[in-house]
DNA sequence: GTACTCGATGTTGTATACACATTGGCATGC
DNA sequence: GCATGCCAATGTGTATACAACATCGAGTAC
């Protein structure tokens, strides 16, 4: 994608330990055990540790006190309050993004939003959507506000999959509201895009929370309603 | 203050850039070297480059490549997307901390308000200020809200207070918004105090940044006003 | 005089060794 | 049988040593 040519060893564990919270690889509450994943990549625990603190500042992994850190998997307040923090900042991120659109940028929604209706439901949905709303998130710029949404995304992602892979209708339901957002954009609405973003975030939040509390109640396979993960080698 | 009889050494070191930074015994741009705070504290590099690197995370520091890490600086556009992003958050924290308080808190509130009408103009009405905005930001026991607004408020405080040292009546100013907060929160008026942060908050950004594009162009002695500082011994 | 090379010095990145904390199991006492 | 305390195994926290990279200045070619 681009010429990183000289990443530090701390990093690419940080962009590999995401990857893989992110794929499910190493599920939520799964240990992450410093030496463990300095052997399997044959490095020596001083750049793992660094991509652990990161990763624990960045709030995908968990510690507290001496403890082995953990996958973060929040509990169902904590990812309501998650998606109430977005609600603001995503919808407000999604007009100035609208204000400082050009033709190019058009063109690369609508066709991000037709990627997205194509995709068939699972993970390669899941993609799409992702790549869809972080192009929608972009704010005209503003960097840091595009980080923070990424960073929130990136926290309660795991959780959407999960509800994508417990109703398959899921998508079909979103997808009006994406192709409402495309035509906002499009037409230059910021303030009605603002106002459609914050209740899709709500509406996303409301089905993600319920289809949680009953795959709790109902205890299916899914790693999500365990309370603890072995370690994965 | 409380009872943190174990602290690790790496948590010090955060605690104590983060004390110097926001003092200002850390200027802006400065350069903090690894090996420099080592020597200073008495310790190794390994538990200073974790703290380094956890302020990184917070936006504290700033780091590129492999070169020395500097104290955050924000450009005034930085500054003005910070507070644009405080905007939002803050002000939805003061309505979610609204709407949870009880009397003991608004009492608290008021308390924290006559503290801040009586202080100096200067260090500690900053002080007063931080603390009865940190009190707002509760956000009715949402942590991570409370955190997240704490980290941005942090990463402008400077600048604010750059600006009350340039202009004494800023206080003065501000003093009408805090009562009337003050106001709010004892009536329980989630709506109308959201509101009024919200505009306390854009106000706040506009005067600051108007004194910092002032300090700009008329270069006075402080600090804030030079592109690099040297290394504080 | 200018620009470039190259080396000396300072600073960060990583590996290794050891000290301290945590955890889980087992023995012991009740 | 159950609770409790002790101990070994496992894992994190820190120190030290070394390697890789960056920076700055002297010297040189033009």
């Amino acid at each position: 994608m681009s010429a990183d040519v000289a990443l530090s060893a701390a990093e690419q564990v940080v962009a590999l330990l995401r990857e893989q919270i992110l794929n499910g690889q190493l599920p939520g509450g799964a240990p992450v055990r410093e030496q463990d994943v300095a052997a399997q990549l044959g490095l020596s625990r001083t750049p793992v540790r660094e991509a652990v603190g990161r990763l624990v500042a960045e709030g995908l992994l968990i510690k507290d006190g001496n403890k082995t850190a953990h996958v973060f998997r929040p509990s169902l307040a904590e990812l309501l309050e998650i998606y109430e923090i977005r609600a603001p900042l995503e919808s407000m991120a999604a007009r100035l993004t609208c204000e400082a659109a050009d033709k190019d940028f058009v063109r690369d929604l609508e066709r991000a939003g037709k990627a997205l209706e194509n995709a068939e439901p699972g993970m390669a949905w899941s993609r799409q959507h992702e790549a869809f709303h972080l192009l929608l998130a972009r704010g005209g710029g503003r960097r840091r506000l595009e980080l923070m949404v990424t960073m929130l995304r990136v926290q309660s992602e795991p959780y959407v999959r999960f509800a994508v892979a417990g109703d398959h209708q899921f998508p079909q339901r979103a997808q009006h509201d994406h192709e409402e957002i495309v035509r906002l954009v499009a037409s230059g609405d910021g303030k009605g895009l603002e106002r459609l973003v914050r209740n899709h975030l709500l509406a996303t939040s409301k089905q993600v929370s319920n289809l949680l509390a009953q795959a709790a109640s109902a205890p299916t396979a899914s790693h999500l309603s365990r309370r603890s993960a072995g370690r994965p080698r």
